[in-house]
RNA sequence: GGAGGGAUGGCCGAGCGGUUUAAGGCGGCUGUCUUGAAAACAGCUGUGGCAGCAAUGUCACCGGGGGUUCGAAUCCCUCUCCCUCCGCCA
């Protein structure tokens, strides 16, 4: 959510950058009309209960002298005033609502150093990193290395669940658990982050508060029994912690890293990324949120980047670092920027974490605040959030980077602790 | 799932239709006194919206929503959450 004040302030300039964003659905006009509207039955309608409320005074008064006479007429005339509020305020909550609705609907505003593009072909690689691996045979895609170790079940887990599901076995779903564990144990231990164990399912306010609703419920899974949304990522759940909350003095910076399986429809990339085990409607993910001062948010989300770009390097998989254009950001992002592992097995870059930095515009809609010293006035906090990174993904890039001739794969050197020992999968 | 009890300001806790601008206490802030501190005494004490350059004014908020009334923390309906007991359960 923005604040209002720069659109009621600013008009050209926000819809300039909703022209950047390809947000030409931003509903900025009727913003204004409606907020024109607001105002105008506020001042009415509050000058009318200033006066109800002082001669509901008065007429208890008349009441206790015994004039009840007087106090007859002015409860008459009360009568008169009371069903023009009724009135007014009834129009206030059908504006009050169709201006939230559409300031639901606006984007955040791209940060200036956001490179103006269209769509995703206007990304910009910031940077590519990594040794790239010679091989002196064909690598294989992952799903034919998976299925011949015998370590992913493809035809199970559609058995079990439908297209897109996958078992994992063995040292597979072993590979997987030891990844989860050390990049927690790396962000815990070595880069600050205090772990948190969130519900996965949550009420729709959290979805609300984090941009996902009311714009993109088609991607997300629902209990209509209970009301309650599968999380599409741990960031639902964990920047919706101090949700309704002033944090006291002292409290900011606030780093926390989340491991949790994600849920998604992905009804809308029908048909795309259907081999193996990129795109599927149930992931795990560790995830990093932070809460920090407004100051500090282009600082923070460098460091963010970094933190993740920390896994991919021990891991010793080539990466690279890509912006997103003001054409490909996301919702409710200020800035984002995606790292990307390489994958010589379907000779793809594979999106493993996504890093944004959203200023205050989640902190609006899941009114999360700060007092930034004691007495002083709440402000709303930056939120940040980051994948550190994303399982299926990495699986595949390890995999497939890591494969011998004879198709067992290697065990990166730091996961062995988290493996047992175990060197190979063969 | 069944029965009952609750939800009031940072915290505790009164209030059950009109001197409540939410009593009182705790905590916190400021001041007086003091060499300093404590104690005592006095004053202050939340969030948001709107109008205004500002001082300030005004409205809303007693778990959420709706209703009754000239007037609702207070009465009615409804939802959510918490607690106690019973049942079931990894």
């Amino acid at each position: 959510m923005l604040d209002i004040k720069i659109i009621r302030e600013n008009p050209q300039f926000v819809k300039e950058q909703m022209a950047k964003l390809q947000a030409f659905d931003a509903p900025v006009d009727q913003v204004l009309a409606l907020d024109e509207e607001r105002r105008s039955i506020l001042v009415q309608v509050e000058e009318l209960k200033a006066r109800r409320n002082a001669e509901s005074k008065r007429i208890g008064q008349l009441l206790r002298e015994g004039r009840s006479e007087e106090a007859d007429a002015l409860k008459a005339e009360m009568a008169q005033v009371a069903a023009t509020i009724e009135a007014l305020d009834a129009r206030l909550k059908e504006v009050d609502a169709a201006l939230f609705d559409a300031m639901s609907r606006i984007p955040n505003l791209p940060l200036p150093s956001v490179p103006v593009g269209k769509d995703d072909s206007e990304n910009v690689v910031v940077r590519t990193e990594g040794r790239f691996r010679e091989f002196d045979f064909p690598p294989l895609p992952h799903w034919e290395l998976g299925e011949a170790l015998g370590i992913i079940d493809f035809e199970r887990g559609v058995k079990l669940s439908g297209s897109r599901f996958y078992v994992l076995k063995g040292l597979g779903a072993r590979l997987q658990r030891a990844l989860i564990t050390w990049m927690l144990d790396v962000h815990i231990h070595e880069h600050g982050y205090t772990e948190v164990y969130p519900p996965f399912v949550v009420r729709e306010h959290c979805l609300f508060g984090t941009g996902n609703l009311p714009k993109f419920g088609d991607n997300l899974y629902r209990d209509v029994e209970d009301d309650l949304w599968l999380i599409p990522t741990a960031e639902v759940p964990v920047t919706n912690l101090y949700r309704d909350e002033i944090l006291p003095p002292g409290s900011l910076p606030i780093y926390h890293v989340a491991y949790s399986p994600c849920f998604r429809r992905e009804r809308m990339s029908a048909g795309k990324d259907v081999r193996g085990i990129k795109r599927g409607h149930q992931f795990d993910k560790v995830e990093m949120v932070k809460f920090v001062e407004p100051e500090q948010g282009e600082a923070e989300l460098e460091k963010l980047i970094a933190d993740a770009e920390d896994i991919c390097r021990r891991l010793d998989v080539p990466y690279r670092l890509v912006q997103m254009c003001t054409g490909d950001l996301a919702f409710a992002a200020a800035a984002k920027f995606d790292l990307e592992l390489w994958a010589p097995g379907c000779g793809e870059w594979l999106e493993v974490s996504s890093c944004s930095l959203f200023n205050d515009f989640q902190a609006r809609r899941a009114n999360i605040r700060y007092r930034p010293a004691e007495g002083a006035r709440p402000r709303y906090v930056y939120t940040l959030n980051g994948s550190g990174l994303a399982l299926p993904r990495v699986m595949i890039a390890v995999l497939e980077n890591y494969q011998q001739r004879d198709g067992s794969v290697v065990v990166p050197e730091v996961l062995r602790p988290y493996m047992g020992g175990v060197e190979v999968i063969r």
